[in-house]
DNA sequence: TATGAATGAGTCTTCATTCAT
DNA sequence: GATGAATGAAGACTCATTCAT
């Protein structure tokens, strides 16, 4: 059976007004930041009761939750794309690292609550089982299987620990796009002498990354 | 003008009780997060009232930007200690950027309160001018510093930009800090197969940022 | 007419309808009391719409209303049933009163309830003209009767009035329902030295109430 | 030292408005019930606003049990001045039982309040504990004491268990009460063929529950 | 200097009910 | 006959802030 492919025109229509909501969520996050997303500014920004929300989310949290979850999802793809090509290692492990900083600073905010707040959409986010089915989980993932394979290939010193490694490339990604996702708040990057695009900056410090874990020619 | 070194009695009276509110935000803070700190609740804490903490701090902002700044002081300073030793130029680095690290991750709230919110304690942060006053700019300061000397002696590759490659540095380091300091966030810190000590890591952290910057022997 | 006792097949369905609906309700209410029954979770409980609910029932107090009519139907029922039976005048009175008190806290919450806000399905409950024909009117009317002929039969004291005694005996019997319903709320219930079971404690009280009516042998 | 029973200026106004809160709670309650009692409403009522009763009240519950406790230490000091006097016992008796009516019914909302709810103004009500030293326990204390002293005096059956018999005249005084303070759901009341005043009514039923427990002459 | 009083705006969430389909 | 969509009103409660004293 179909079922799941099937849509009768209701559910479209249903459809419809979550994207109508999440799209408004996002709007509001990228603007004020996510203490600024209230169900109420939220419901007013759509012209909708508050309670009407409700009917499609059961929580804040819960809307919150698909809103990170979708943005990760996006992440994890784009990611995915660069860890799959055919090309050479090394171009492959750059792409990777600097397309994860570029799709996360498309929506800062977004980014910046995927690491805030309950993981869950229910409960005090006190056990991490289930995590790596998370889109973050597998992003993760992702990173370390390509340094795994790197490690295997030669490309990488062999004397690094895949799963550390990665962590070690995801925390370094994650302060860039931290960093250029939220300029006001890091200074040196608007004050300081040399200034480089965005762009070219993401390149420069995949480039490092990489060059840190390389094995020696 | 001496107006800054003398000191009346009730001025003295006045520094005190402005640290003392500073200390008990530092513990509400560093117990519940930026979200459980209100101006209520500190009040409380250390027996005052609510109207009596505007009679030393403005808004809550100007309180919040206080203590911020007085922890990026604590940061600034001890990366400083670090840079100043007479020690071998690798060395140097690396304990720069695991001490950063070790001392953001003290008090995680804090650290990443440093990096939300408006920058000033007045307004919407639109103004950079007078960043590089701050302890944040000073912090990146140094490291730009030293980069440079690594240049200069040879000990980093001659291509690199300073001023970018402290940057590159230091979005490294932000990342872990943010990392280690809100482990919940991460699931990979905790699911991941291998596991090490939160300083074991930061140590390797530090060394593969280095190694990218490392001119080939 | 035999309006009412035609019953075409839709009348039937429809019936049946009413019956889930109640039955639903009475499970929800017994479980959660007053507050905690709302159309939505009812309507949840049985996997209908919230909307079905209002084709079936003007109202939540029309339905409600149906609900204590119905409870204090099977009250009636079986007090009528103890009245009835041709044991000795002192036994059936005493049967009576403990009976009703039995049935009543068997549900609580129905039972506090059917003494709880508008008796009629839709006003303010100003007017109280056809209180006689509710099932709660019935009942009291079974009481009166019962002690009108003990007084006629000369075992209860001939200078009772009727109606009068008959309202003492209620509120003897009501009270005591409400007390052995909502245990939590009577201390004195759980705290006091001697305890015995509901059933005894009934028993010693509707003799009681029995024995202060009693003619003096 | 007098510390207690000074009181500055400011403390009473501040017990003032304290009072305002609860008279003004009262009257919504007796007129609304505790269904109709909001704080929202309340605040209206006095014209504060909503914030302002916090400051005087740590929360509906904490305001509402105050209200019940209030009440019925109004009961109880009346109860217990009947059971003190000097007059013959079955008089003294006959009052307690009147006495608690008529105030009961003095505050029908409040008095049926009181048997509703969470005891305690803090938690879900679970533990009995401490309840002894309610006014409802206080008062029920005077019961089973009167109790006591009716029997040992012989005006009582011997065969009573005095805590039992308190019980059972709580029960019934509690029945009468609820009754004459909720007439509208008591239709028997307005609509049996002899009415008499509730004074009256409430000296009958209070013959009948003591002439129920009397050793026979 | 310090505070008690007060507030307006805001938080998430639930409710009974209506109406077009 | 049944429903999905929608809402206005309300629920308790917290917040940062001001002001007269």
């Amino acid at each position: 059976m179909q079922v799941e492919t099937i849509e009768t025109p209701a559910e479209r229509r249903r459809q419809k007004v979550r994207e109508l909501i999440l799209t408004a969520a996002e709007r509001v996050f990228a603007n004020e930041g996510a203490d600024g997303l209230s169900i109420r500014r939220l419901a007013q920004n759509i012209d909708y009761s508050p309670a009407a929300i409700y009917k499609y989310f059961g929580s804040k949290n819960e809307l919150m939750f698909e809103l990170k979850e979708a943005f990760f999802g996006k992440i994890l793809e784009n990611v995915h794309r660069m860890a799959d090509t055919s090309r050479p290692y090394a171009e492959r492990a750059r792409d990777c690292v600097s397309t994860y900083v570029r799709v996360a600073i498309e929506k800062p905010h977004h980014y910046a609550a995927a690491f805030t707040g309950p993981m869950r959409e229910d409960g005090p986010s006190e056990d991490q089982a289930g995590f790596e089915d998370t889109n973050k989980g597998l992003a993760f993932a992702v990173l370390r299987i390509m340094v795994e394979e790197g490690i295997d290939d030669g490309h990488l010193r062999g004397d690094l620990d895949a799963s550390l490694a990665a962590k070690s490339i995801w925390a370094s990604m994650h302060g860039l796009a931290m960093m250029l996702g939220h300029a006001p708040t890091f200074p040196a990057l608007t004050t300081s002498s040399s200034t480089v695009s965005p762009d070219a900056f993401i390149d420069i410090h995949a480039d490092l990354i990489v060059r840190g874990l390389e094995a020696s020619r």
